[in-house]
DNA sequence: CGCCCTCCTGGGAGCGCTCTCGTAAACTGG
DNA sequence: CCAGTTTACGAGAGCGCTCCCAGGAGGGCG
């Protein structure tokens, strides 16, 4: 770690001169090592960890034009999503997946149509390999955006595309939402419940829309009665729940599209004295442990493996950069819905 | 954006030929266009756009050994952190003025002992210009790990070390902890409160030991029974405030370090039938909004720049980066402390 | 009208690395 | 023991950019 001089980064070259060989010699080396003598690997090791030798990414970079980086691109209009525990766990397993590649994460936070701009220059000027990208809502420009730099991409939840038709073919990673719905559903009609009202989320958001999908697959006709949105927060599964009982008061179970909406109908529902699950049975959506297991009673829910996407995304990605998906006549990798698992608490 | 060759991207040197003139004139429009005649610097522009260039950062960095690129560090044992609103605000205030100063956020995520070791070889391998910590606990190894690096640094609150004395000098960014303490607890006393009781943070974090200091620069020599302390959790707060009121039965204020322990507090306190603030006034601190304004009473608390202080960290670690702290001699700038604000709602 | 100074512009070196290619050395087999 | 392989290593080009320096054009002044 010592023996440069202060303020100077010892290069290949200065290694080479003190292990006596070549700079090409340190090179495979510093690479693997393969198809070189022990001997001189180990030469070649020695003068790396006197000089503190470390590769210049930036020359790197220039030659391979492989950065070691990607980018996670946030778009969000609301705040609200990076304190969600459902996107922070996502990034974590993107963050953990990422430096099995050895790549870095270049956190790009887009708050707005000029930051898309600044985002989109930034893909396009060749700083990252490729970029991961959220979808929230379907009217949401960044898809475009991120297709337009033409920069392999996965994105986290099916994208919505503003506009119908024309839906390009993105690689995306999601949860079987509508699969997992199905499941929750029909565990209610095991249950023998026989009027199951359903709280959806925001008709732009895939996730949302998929989860009621599943939901009639099940139930083919419901009652429009028996449906009321929610925005997926607590306040709007509440006023949901509270509409519900009115339009519906023979309810007896719900299904609500997240957890943060189904403790929201449970505060009304007990509220209204409703016991749970005896007189309405509840399951909720996505498992997040701090709100489902925290409820009286816990929730019954559907859990799907959040940071299991991240890895997934980062895995689908790197397949991408290395295989060149850019090139014309490369056919993208297609998409992965990983499974949900039906969780039973006490609510149903 | 077109007339480049499908998968090349144009180079300095393509837009030099379409504009006839030299690498040199077109790097010096790129770059600012000073010394340059206007008739030219438009034939520069023009040939820029047609060929949709745009500079290889790769090849920038090798020369001027700018990066353009900050990391922000975030050595999380518990992930809490990431979830905390406190935290996401920070990171979106640098995240903000980054793009001010043209830089981008590389987040670091350390989980454990093993990451210390990657992170430190990142800092060392020249990828960005400086980096943001926020150090957590006091016998967290970051600052140190860091500081090893001799990559200019700036800490998001007062860094604790390990180990008592020999504490290096590094600038950070603090919130004025214990000024901000003080003004709660006067404001307590203002009020004609005289049995004024503390739920401390743990003692291993500076924020929390600083708010300390602050309540006993007013109260001088508090009653031991006066004090509590809990992890910054509702649960911890609501556990301290349990134990206070056995303690000290008789108190009629408490000033919590934190607004989630207020909101514990508050709880407890009225599951004992002590109006609050007639009997016992509360005073949290944080300013955390989805909490003080939640609760009922509203929490008066102590408000900090949350946002702002994100920005500062930034722009002092890109006065280090300019100026080349690292050079010996140098100076390191000083820290900031943030002036706070006491915000009156119900409690006290 | 010539000289000097200023302002622009281009040539060229060089940042630190990878990678191709050529050659020397080591090995194989008949 | 030598021709033919295989393997190990080095020389050198070049990635795309910036920046120093030299030189040319033009303007001001004696």
């Amino acid at each position: 770690m010592s023996g440069s001089p202060a303020g100077t980064r010892p290069t290949l070259e200065a290694v080479a001169a003190r292990a006596g060989v070549s700079r090409a010699t340190v090179s495979r080396v510093v690479n693997g090592g393969s198809g070189v003598r022990p001997a001189l690997v180990e030469r070649v090791r020695v003068a790396v960890n006197e000089l503190g030798y470390v590769p210049n990414q930036a020359a790197r970079t220039l030659v391979t034009r492989r950065h070691g980086a990607v980018a996670v691109i946030i778009a969000e209009p609301e705040f609200r999503i990076f304190t969600d525990p459902f996107f922070a766990q996502q990034i974590r397993g993107i963050s953990r997946e990422l430096t099995v590649h050895d790549s870095q994460l270049v956190l790009l936070w887009a708050e707005g149509r000029d930051d898309y701009e600044r985002i989109s220059r930034y893909l396009t000027g060749g700083h990252v390999d490729g970029a991961l990208a959220f979808s929230v809502h379907n009217d949401d420009a960044l898809p475009t955006v991120i297709l337009r730099a033409r920069i392999p991409a996965v994105f986290g939840g099916r994208p919505g595309w503003p506009g119908a038709g024309r839906q390009p073919s993105v690689p995306y990673v999601d949860a079987d939402n509508r699969g997992g719905a199905r499941e929750a559903v029909r565990h209610l009609v095991a249950l023998g419940r026989r009027r199951i009202a359903h709280i959806a989320g925001p008709a732009d958001q895939t996730s949302a829309t998929d989860r009621f999908d599943g939901y009639r697959d099940v139930l083919l006709d419901p009652d429009p009665a028996l449906l009321a949105q929610g925005d997926f927060t607590e306040a709007g599964g509440a006023a949901a729940m509270a509409r519900l009982l009115e339009q519906a008061p023979d309810l007896d179970a719900v299904f609500a599209a997240s957890d943060l909406m189904a403790s929201g109908a449970l505060r009304v529902l007990r509220g209204q004295g409703r016991r749970v699950p005896e007189d309405v049975a509840l399951v909720g959506f996505d498992d997040m442990r701090s709100v489902a297991e925290a409820t009286d009673p816990p929730l019954t829910t559907v859990r799907q493996d959040i940071e299991g996407m991240g890895h997934l995304m980062v895995r689908l990605l790197m397949r991408m950069v290395t295989e060149d998906t850019t090139e014309p006549g490369a056919r993208t990798p297609g998409s992965v819905i990983t499974p949900t698992e039906l969780v039973r608490r006490g609510s149903a």
